[in-house]
DNA sequence: CATATTTTGTTTGTGTACAAATAGACTGTG
DNA sequence: CACAGTCTATTTGTACACAAACAAAATATG
């Protein structure tokens, strides 16, 4: 018997994530078809932060530092962000999202939100959980 | 209250797929260092049935037309998959394993079931075969 | 049979995602 | 102070991923 028959793609976690991902960003960019769910990512969490660097935007939202840059370049070309060195520090690059940024995240942080519920609608309330706490144990 | 308030980005399905998935990949490249895990899937996957057509190839392993196409390109670049127009219908690229890619595919599958363990390995047994289950029931 | 529709594949353009190499700015230690 | 090591950002190259437009071949329908 070969040892290749021990492997089924369609039973790899890699695979059925992948899938899972697919169907995640359909829905995604029906819903808020302005945006990717990256660059809304990053815009999120520069509007909570209020304010950050480009690196340590990279690292709270799991960008390496050339995905970052994509992205923040994006939404600086779109007037989402400003970006300035910062005076006590050369090396960093500060930024700040920009009132249109702003007002573009309060008006689709709701439809962001009913992403992930139309996402997870094939599962129960505890079912959403579990998967939830599941998924946040692989990583 | 701002409706943004309702938003954690850390708590939407999206973005913790998308870090199990990251995780996913650095462990498969670990253990897999000679192609991705989408390589490896459409080699698996073309392995299996012996022959297919790039667009079958890419409906069985979820890509669509353009991302099947540049993941063959590599595969057949590499002598790892043979392409020829079908005689009974010039519209389709019939796709063959050459010898060195079912080799390729034979000496892999075990290390690509190891992929997925160790992805799973921070959940016991029970909670492996709940994940699997919540996740294919969102596709 | 003729042609409208569908299927398959290719091409182009945009957007993640990451590795590796580079450069400039900072920090720590001798 | 000097300078080795670290940190931040950029650049380049490769690889998915998908939308949209196109061409060629096959099929369906009148």
């Amino acid at each position: 018997m070969d040892t290749s028959d021990n492997y089924v793609l369609e039973r790899q976690v890699g695979f059925v994530m992948r899938r899972a991902v697919q169907r995640h960003i359909a829905i995604f960019s029906a819903l808020i078809p302005e945006m990717t769910p990256t660059q809304f990512a990053a815009l999120a969490k520069l509007c909570e932060l209020g304010q950050a660097s480009q690196n340590e935007l990279g690292r709270l939202t799991s960008m390496d530092v050339a995905t970052v840059k994509g992205v923040v370049d994006r939404l600086r070309a779109r007037d989402l962000v400003t970006a300035a060195p910062l005076e006590s520090d050369k090396r960093r690059l500060m930024l700040t999202p920009t009132r249109k940024g702003r007002a573009l995240y309060r008006k689709y942080a709701p439809q962001a939100a009913e992403v992930t519920r139309q996402t997870l609608a094939p599962l129960d309330d505890e079912e959403q959980r579990q998967l939830m706490l599941l998924l946040e144990r692989l990583i």
